[in-house]
DNA sequence: GCCAAATAGTCAGCATACTGACGATTATTC
DNA sequence: GAATAATCGTCAGTATGCTGACTATTTGGC
């Protein structure tokens, strides 16, 4: 047939970011109740679980670039589900801090999320699950430098000596990842 | 540690979401030199492979919404790739066709568009990526109706009653759908 | 201590993606 | 055949996600 579109919906591409269409859509309908997203509640997760954390760093803990995370805390701070004051330490900061609303709804919410990964991989038979979850972190952690938005976890640092954050180790944060950077066509 | 977030992180949905990041990034990358997304080259290629499809049929062939189509056809035209009339039986519909310019980008795009998909799945082994890609589809067919805008391939139909073509068979497309739709936030 | 470089956050601009509403047109029902 | 339904494309509104440029601040080299 002339208009078999197989080769275009089989593709990797095509069919991942359909799936994402599709874990967006459950969790919306899940958590409803809520009147919150993904982001906003992988957002929320991130700074309930490091308070004071910096805008930067949830950049790197929930893999979105500084652009979207301030849209997204400007929207949490609007709904007053986080605070936003300037770094005490460093000016140019700002640091963040979950409020007892944030708070609750982190573990209102909790059941809605857990049910969204559920539903998601509900299609697959156990034994699957595990092995397409392997697959996915493994992608993910491989193709990270490929992204605009890389995860970086804080590596585990003995405690921290004299009370003062050491300094991230690893790649440069923007500057100089620029060459590998890929922009949006106008 | 206080700020672990792998709960976060090792969940389904976060881990489709960075995928779909990476995948995009990585077609961005590959097809800088045509100023090309991903949804534009599958609109573009649907459209080159049906010549003549209305917008609500399109957004069947890519799972697109068709707001979203709307924006997007309108890029591919601006950009002289498409052609975009009044339907001549339907005076609702717009009927839409590939340039020769459109037609050209798209076979010169193609080596970068399978390098692409190369690329998502290079770091699994050969017998993961068969499997992956099994259980992706898997879950994207399954799991089809949740999205809003579900993927709805033309049935293969005896070729066509007195040259019209027959009335889709499946789900009401828009209206009787609303209830299971999920809607954004505000 | 001063100045250049780096970094934090913001902004405008663009593309993707969905909801709900609308006018125009077509199909259905009586 | 006229009233009613449904459908097509579009619009405004909102959220995610990125680039490139900008200001304010901090850091590092001298």
């Amino acid at each position: 047939m002339a208009d078999d579109n197989s080769r275009l919906t089989d593709m990797p591409g095509h069919l991942i970011r359909r799936l994402q269409q599709i874990a967006f859509a459950l969790f919306l309908n899940e958590a409803k109740a809520f009147d919150f997203t993904p982001v906003q509640y992988a957002a929320l997760y991130a700074i309930n679980n490091d308070p004071g954390i910096d805008q930067t760093a949830l950049c790197n803990a929930v893999a979105l670039d500084r652009s979207t995370i301030g849209d997204v805390v400007g929207r949490l701070e609007k709904k007053r589900l986080i605070t936003r004051r300037s770094g005490a330490a460093d000016r140019r900061t700002k640091s963040l801090h979950a409020t007892a609303a944030g708070r609750r709804l982190l573990a209102h919410i909790d059941p809605a999320v857990a049910a969204t990964q559920r539903l998601i991989l509900a299609p697959l038979k156990p034994g699957e699950r595990t092995a397409f979850m392997r697959m996915l972190k493994h992608l993910v952690h491989l193709n990270n430098e490929h992204s605009r938005a890389p995860l970086r976890p804080k590596e585990s640092l003995p405690p921290s000596r004299s009370g003062r954050r050491a300094a991230r180790s690893d790649a440069p944060q923007t500057r100089d990842r620029r060459e590998l950077a890929v922009r949006a066509p106008r």
